[in-house]
DNA sequence: TTATATTTGACACTTATTGTCAAGATAAAT
DNA sequence: ATTTATCTTGACAATAAGTGTCAAATATAA
């Protein structure tokens, strides 16, 4: 089986690798440690900014990181529909066509 | 070249093939004929429950018009994103092995 | 226990969203 | 060309969502 980790999750082990504490990677953020607390266990999402100023300070593949979070961020606005599959693939679509007519 | 309309361009086309008015269309959907103004030229976005109503009064295929209003959200979110196209597949990745693994 | 780290929830502030309204622009019809 | 109906625009208001602080509660370690 795939394993399959959320970005909270990710930013977590690698928080906890490094041996940082939640409030100097917090304060490196300029946020309370509430709020990264949160970010780490789903509650709430970061800002791609801080995606970004996360991935530096823990020493991450920043492409990776954001690919992930954005794919969080669509599978969240589909998280309740049905039709979220098939929204999907009209949206990668839609995007072939756009990129093979782009002005 | 296949052609491509957005979800505003639809409704305007099909509201205007049966000969409705705005002012109708929008007191079926009890808002102002500004915002439905605003929707058809895609000034503005649609909530889920007046796609439906909308699907319902131009009868148009309900599931299709919620593919494509779904697809343009999701576009929207990723339209400033280099990375945009990774994202999607991701997400797609993502939603199959989510639904492989449903408890 | 005491100290340190994390989590929780109440609150405040800011930004987005969703709508109304009225004035302005467009188009059709005399 | 003036009237009449439709549509568009922009200013504004109300509400919802997002983003943060703070302090108290909980958990972890010494």
């Amino acid at each position: 089986m795939k394993e399959s980790k959320t970005t909270g999750e990710i930013l977590r082990e690698e928080r906890e690798k490094k041996g940082l504490l939640l409030r100097q990677v917090a304060a490196m953020l300029d946020i309370d440690t509430a709020i990264l607390s949160k970010i780490e266990r789903g509650e709430r999402k970061a800002s791609k900014e801080q995606i970004i100023k996360l991935a530096e300070i823990l020493e991450l593949d920043e492409e990776a990181l954001i690919v992930q979070y954005l794919s969080e961020k669509i599978l969240y606005e589909i998280k309740d529909e049905e039709l979220g599959s098939k929204a999907l693939k009209a949206a990668e679509q839609q995007m072939k066509y756009n990129n093979k007519n782009n002005s």
